[in-house]
DNA sequence: AATTGTGAACCTCTTCACAGCT
DNA sequence: AGCTGTGAAGAGGTTCACAATT
């Protein structure tokens, strides 16, 4: 939670909704649409309209009574707020499965989110190049950590070494993980975790069918 | 949402938190302890006790007043909740980078999900083998889903693609989908969805670092 | 003595409904 | 006429606090 402009407390739904507005935004827009109704937003995201105009509110009167959104306003206000109308630059630490195919993930680097290092211990991937990015080892990620200017991290290591991995990384002031490894890792105040767990997702998809008794369109988020 | 033993609703969010109980319960039983209390699980998730004994009242009374909860029982108790006390069979569709790392994500299959199938529509990877399953036709996509008795799917297409390989299969009788395209994916009454978008977790975060005044230790989830 | 299970209180988030603006 | 912005109502989720149990 953070405080919006007239100091109320913002939801993390709200902010995950945020997101949802800016891809509604884009997508809006290469279709050539120049104003968007709350209405329109909601529909295209599984909400509804007062849900939408409730999220904006916190942060401003973005809207014009009778019209709407103007589209490229809208997408520009809501990447401030989201702090992605810049770069960050990101450490990835783990070279494995998960960790090599978020290198070349199309949509960190379309929002800004540059993976400018990646850091393994394994000396078998120490040097190796995924996607143009040579692994360094992750003994020097001190100095590599302040070379690439890095205050966001991508943990995809196993379970064990996560916690240390996010200890030694927060020394370096890395100040935001988001964290693959299936465990609640923790942090000191003033950084943030998200953690990231791909079964629990299947899980809920698993209890959704096993206990089902009126069916939903989408569940949770 | 769905219905628990006493008729109660049960919250996405409870959902959610019974898959985290179940991994610190494995965590405990691997590490030689045999009765666990609410508050040790709390701790282990950065929970309360409270909340902990809530979520596990919905579905029946599992614990030992004075005592705690028996590890081993609860997890089994748990499992089947969540309907992991069985194994899946899964499809995966598009077996671009992400499609590919999940194939062999350790985590799937520890958890019961057995990734059975993989779909594509590219010419140059029909065929392939991938972690030792061969890439099938996604114009076969019918005849395979009956084959390998699939009920739940993984979708990892570009966005453009999403919705119409969900209509698809929701055709072939598949009824839950894990979709990572940054879209919201529409499924008729019966049919389950969660979106997973990983850029919109590191856009959290970039709010976070972007509007922070009181440091939080860990946000949303 | 310790710890659960749970109704009630509390808090947060969503939806309603309408005044206000274009 | 159409659509936003928002206070108030409603719904839902979390925490409290304590009786019940071992």
């Amino acid at each position: 939670m953070t405080i919006g402009t007239n100091g109320n407390k913002i939801s993390d739904a709200t902010v995950r909704r945020l997101s949802k507005y800016y891809r509604s935004l884009k997508y809006a827009y290469d279709r050539g649409m120049r104003t968007i109704s709350s209405q329109e937003l909601a529909d295209m995201n599984g909400l509804t309209a007062a849900q939408v105009r409730k999220d904006l509110s916190f942060f401003g009167a973005f809207g014009r009574r009778g019209l709407g959104y103007y589209v490229a306003d809208l997408q520009r206000n809501i990447a401030r707020i989201l702090g992605i109308n810049k770069t960050w630059n990101v450490a990835l630490v783990g070279a494995g499965n998960i960790g090599r195919a978020l290198i070349d993930y199309d949509q960190f680097r379309q929002q800004g989110f540059l993976i400018k290092l990646v850091l393994d211990n394994d000396p078998n991937k120490v040097g190796n190049i995924y996607h143009g990015i040579e692994v360094k080892d992750f003994a020097n990620a001190d100095e590599e950590i302040r070379k690439n200017k890095i205050r966001v991290a991508i943990i995809a290591v196993p379970s064990q070494f996560a916690q240390g991995v996010v200890d030694k990384m927060v020394e370096s002031k890395v100040r935001a993980f988001l964290n693959f490894a299936p465990i609640t890792v923790q942090v000191p105040d003033g950084v943030f975790v998200r953690n990231e767990n791909m079964a629990i997702e299947l899980e809920a998809l698993s209890f959704a069918l096993t206990n089902r008794r009126e069916p939903r369109r989408t569940i949770g988020q």
